[in-house]
DNA sequence: GGCGTCACG
DNA sequence: ACGTACGTGACGCCA
């Protein structure tokens, strides 16, 4: 039979908080409410296991009964905002858990869930109320159960009509002459005064309605008689009050499956987890999901190939449909190949790494680097690395599982093979983490358990690829996957490989001389500050300041003073030990990531570095760099650029060349808005902050200073991050009214740009996501949120996203078509770099005229916009020279 | 492992 | 009244 779950949010949420303690997670949200609220759900969940499920929440501060008596619920205490604040994480988590929620204007909790138990009952469902609300009780009938909260939350008594007689000795209906005659303070509902439970019940056993006492008040004696016949009218209105209406317009005919309970989305509920910090819950979940793994698992017979069986293992390689390769940690540069599995035919193989070097595994070898033998797979990029190390060529990888679901949601937090199988609802695949274990508990399981478990991959790989695909098309991401970031991928392996030649002896002194610098910075800081202590710590660097000099509390962190730069700077003034420190910190940064950080990276054997690409993780569909970051690699400052003159070409008599787009985003904001002045600024090659300064600010080209210059270079970029007055303020150090001029002039010259902010907010709101030039995506289902501030936060990525997403298109694309150019003119030049909008090559003597031409006509070729594309190429004989 | 800080576009 | 500039990765500190 089927069964309905109802459940008053408003009133277990009420229970939760004040039967709880004051929890909170490290962002200072309390907690308590959710987490009771969570308990209550698990356990319904687990015990009743329900066919429907609905949560009904309040709406509105006014409802029908106002309109009656208006001073109903006036006593009522204002729900704290302790409270209130933990109800958008309800509704959230209701959306995890993907239980249907209710709340109509104008009605309360009781009355959605009145009328939806009186059709479910029609239905002939069995129903079940949890509450704390003891009203509800009149609910109770054949088919109707009530759960009314006890003491604690997850405690409950059941009440059918049996119980409700048992303990009142009234029906369900008499309930609400209960109410009728006694009253309920804390809905402000009058009742008859004098008359509390006790006296309500004897004379409902006697008179069995308010009605009929009412009718017969003549007859009672004394004071309670008296108070009775005063107040008929307050009793029959009570009455009234405490009735659940039953007949909400609810338009739910025809959409009992929207209430259909199908299981909670374990991902999303953990991610909520995790958010909320709900530590011991999080466990439980792991906990219950491993053993439904271990017996849910696929039962895949893996066949180990050894060496006498690779003859026959080489006949199946036509047929093979899917393949994995596991690579050891993170970074592929210095990582073993754990083994590889294949499918094929059905058939599960797995090969370990010894096997794969075996000379009978030639033509394994050679499978692997025939171009024209199509393989799926997932994370080429990073095998593809790995294999490279062993001299090994990956081609012809026709489709990758990891870079399609990026692109799908390149937010997803989890695009492993265990996340992906519980997205699409595929077998299970236990997590790397608990086959390999994590950090120093990492080791290479038994080959059996191994081999299963890899083949289980390759399973989910075969079974992900048609899906997946399929869903690119749906998405309109078919080209943007195919022709730019599968092929984008095997473009980075190479370049990471290629690597960068790093002066180490250079790096070194460089060292040196910045270990000097920093011993008499610190000298000197712990000579101003009268004791030794650690600068690097924030902590103790607070205390000296604040606490032993004094000096004004500019800003605080969640854990104490804050100490960065910004304050800082504010605090020079106020004592010389500041700009030491301010100066200290720089040289400690340069010391310590850009000189240690760097050489633990040089290879002995080659001395260079190989970072390592990210494709699949930053949200707007930029590259990112790892092992080392050399997209960080210091500019701005003087003393940092230095930095840059130990990157150098690898071979003798070659150049380091680099190329970057100017100002690539603003150009992308002109193409996309189609804003007339923009177009016409950059069409006619104008400096665009100049021009910007002098719309914003009505002055003449002449009396644009560095100043206004500036100024306006900040509302640039405050555009394009998605603008607003608060946080153009900080950064201009002016008022938040006149930041907000600013954006207004600026809005009201560029009136394009301001239709554009408009018009993508309200795309976002109706589609739930935006898109880039090549149709890129990025979901921000923030967008719709009640909090204010995660909603704004989805409005300015709303705005930003498309911006930032399309120039990464267009770089990507311009590095796809430069490397096949490279190729096709049989050019020796090599990319090394690519920094978001910079592409770093070194390039031989004899090539460096033809590349200063090739390398800015690609870049401003790869995709034809409504504005000009430009990129100034420069050269040197190392990174530094070549600005 | 989270936090504060700071390097880049 | 609220409290944000957009996107990353690496380091040292500290519980």
């Amino acid at each position: 039979m089927e069964k309905i779950i109802l459940v008053d949010g408003n009133s277990i949420a009420n229970r939760a908080f004040y039967a709880l303690p004051m929890l909170s997670n490290s962002q200072g949200m309390h907690t308590n409410a959710v987490y009771g609220f969570t308990m209550m759900l698990l356990r319904i969940i687990e015990e009743e296991k329900p066919t429907h499920f609905m949560v009904a929440f309040d709406a509105g501060k006014i409802t029908f009964r106002h309109q009656d008596f208006k001073e109903y619920k006036g006593g009522r205490m204002k729900t704290p905002p302790e409270l209130s604040e933990q109800f958008p994480m309800m509704k959230e988590l209701l959306q995890a858990f993907r239980i249907f929620q209710y709340e109509l204007e104008g009605y309360e909790a009781d009355d959605i869930i009145g009328t939806i138990s009186r059709l479910a009952e029609e239905r002939e469902m069995e129903v079940l109320i949890v509450t704390g609300d003891k009203d509800m009780l009149q609910l109770a009938s054949d088919r109707t159960t009530i759960l009314l909260t006890r003491k604690g939350i997850t405690e409950v008594d059941r009440f059918d009509p049996a119980a409700v007689e048992e303990k009142y000795g009234l029906q369900p209906k008499q309930i609400i002459d209960l109410k009728g005659l006694m009253g309920d303070p804390s809905d402000n509902i009058p009742g008859v005064p004098g008359v509390g439970e006790k006296t309500a019940l004897k004379l409902l056993h006697e008179y069995a309605s308010v009605e009929n006492v009412l009718k017969h008040a003549d007859g009672i004696k004394g004071k309670l008689g008296e108070n009775i016949r005063s107040h008929s009218d307050s009793a029959q209105m009570s009455k009234e009050l405490a009735t659940i209406f039953r007949e909400v317009e609810v338009p739910i005919e025809g959409q009992w499956d929207r209430l259909e309970y199908g299981g909670f989305d374990a991902r999303s509920v953990k991610e909520m987890f995790r958010k909320l910090e709900f530590k011991s819950l999080l466990e439980k979940m792991d906990l219950s999901e491993e053993s439904r793994q271990e017996t849910e698992q696929e039962q895949i017979a893996a066949q180990i190939v050894t060496s006498g069986g690779l003859p026959d293992f080489i006949g199946m390689l036509p047929s093979v449909e899917a393949m994995h390769i596991e690579v050891a940690g993170e970074n592929p540069h210095a990582s073993e190949i754990i083994g590889y599995a294949f499918l094929a035919e059905g058939k599960a193989y797995y090969m370990s790494q010894a096997t794969m070097e075996l000379p009978e595994a030639g033509k394994v070898r050679e499978w692997l680097a025939d171009e024209t033998i199509e393989k799926r797979m997932y994370d080429m990029h990073k095998a593809a690395v790995a294999l490279a190390w062993k001299q090994q060529a990956l081609r012809g990888v026709v489709f990758d599982v990891m870079l399609a679901a990026y692109l799908l949601d390149p937010t997803e937090s989890s695009l492993s093979l265990h996340g992906l199988a519980d997205k699409f609802r595929l077998p299970p695949i236990s997590e790397d983490e608990r086959i390999f274990g994590k950090g120093a508990k990492f080791r290479v399981p038994k080959e059996d358990q191994l081999s299963a478990h890899l083949c289980r991959k390759a399973a989910a790989i075969r079974r992900l690829s048609g899906v997946l695909q399929q869903e690119l098309e749906n998405s309109g991401m078919h080209r943007l996957f195919y022709d730019l970031e599968l092929p984008l991928s095997a473009v980075l392996a190479e370049m990471e490989l290629t690597g960068v030649l790093v002066d180490t002896e250079d790096l070194k002194s460089y060292g040196k001389e910045l270990e000097g610098i920093l011993e008499g910075l610190m000298a000197d800081i712990h000579d101003l500050a009268g004791m030794e202590f650690n600068i690097n710590s924030p902590k103790q660097l607070g205390e000296i300041l604040f606490d032993k000099l004094g000096l004004p509390v500019i800003k605080k962190t969640k854990t104490g003073y804050s100490t960065d730069a910004e304050v800082l700077e504010k605090l020079a003034p106020y004592h010389e030990i500041v700009d030491k420190i301010l100066h200290y910190r720089q040289i400690a940064k340069l010391l310590s990531t850009y000189v240690e950080g760097l050489l633990k990276e040089i290879r002995p054997e080659t001395h260079k570095v190989h970072t390592y690409f990210r494709q699949t993780v930053a949200a707007t569909g930029r590259l990112s760099s790892q092992f080392p970051n050399l997209q960080n690699i210091p500019i701005r400052m003087e003393e940092g650029r230095k930095i840059r003159k130990v990157f150098v070409p690898s071979e003798p008599g070659w150049y380091i060349l680099a190329a970057d787009y100017s100002q690539i985003e603003l150009r992308v904001l002109a193409h996309i808005s189609q804003d007339d002045k923009l177009i016409e600024a950059f069409q006619h090659n104008k400096d665009i902050h100049t021009k910007t300064a002098m719309d914003v600010f009505g002055v003449s080209e002449d009396q644009v200073d560095a100043n206004l210059r500036r100024q306006a270079k900040a509302v640039n970029f405050g555009i394009v991050y998605g603008i607003s007055d608060y946080g153009l303020s900080q950064n201009l150090n002016i008022t938040r009214k006149e930041a907000g001029r600013f954006i207004e002039q600026y809005l009201n010259v560029f009136m394009g740009v301001r239709k554009f902010m408009e018009d993508i907010v309200q795309r976002a709101r109706r589609d739930g996501y935006v898109t880039t030039l090549l149709q890129r995506r990025r979901y921000l289902p923030e967008i719709n949120s009640s909090n204010y501030n995660l909603r704004s936060f989805a409005e300015r990525t709303a705005m930003n996203s498309p911006i930032q997403g399309s120039a990464a298109d267009i770089i990507k694309l311009a590095m796809v078509q430069l490397h096949s150019r490279l190729q096709r003119e049989k050019l020796k030049s090599r990319m090394l770099l690519q920094v978001h909008d910079e592409l770093v090559l070194e390039v031989p003597e004899d090539e460096l005229e033809r590349m200063k031409k090739l390398v800015p006509e690609v870049m401003e070729g790869a995709l034809k916009l409504d504005v000009p594309l430009k990129a100034d190429v420069s050269y040197g004989l190392n990174w530094y020279e070549a600005k």
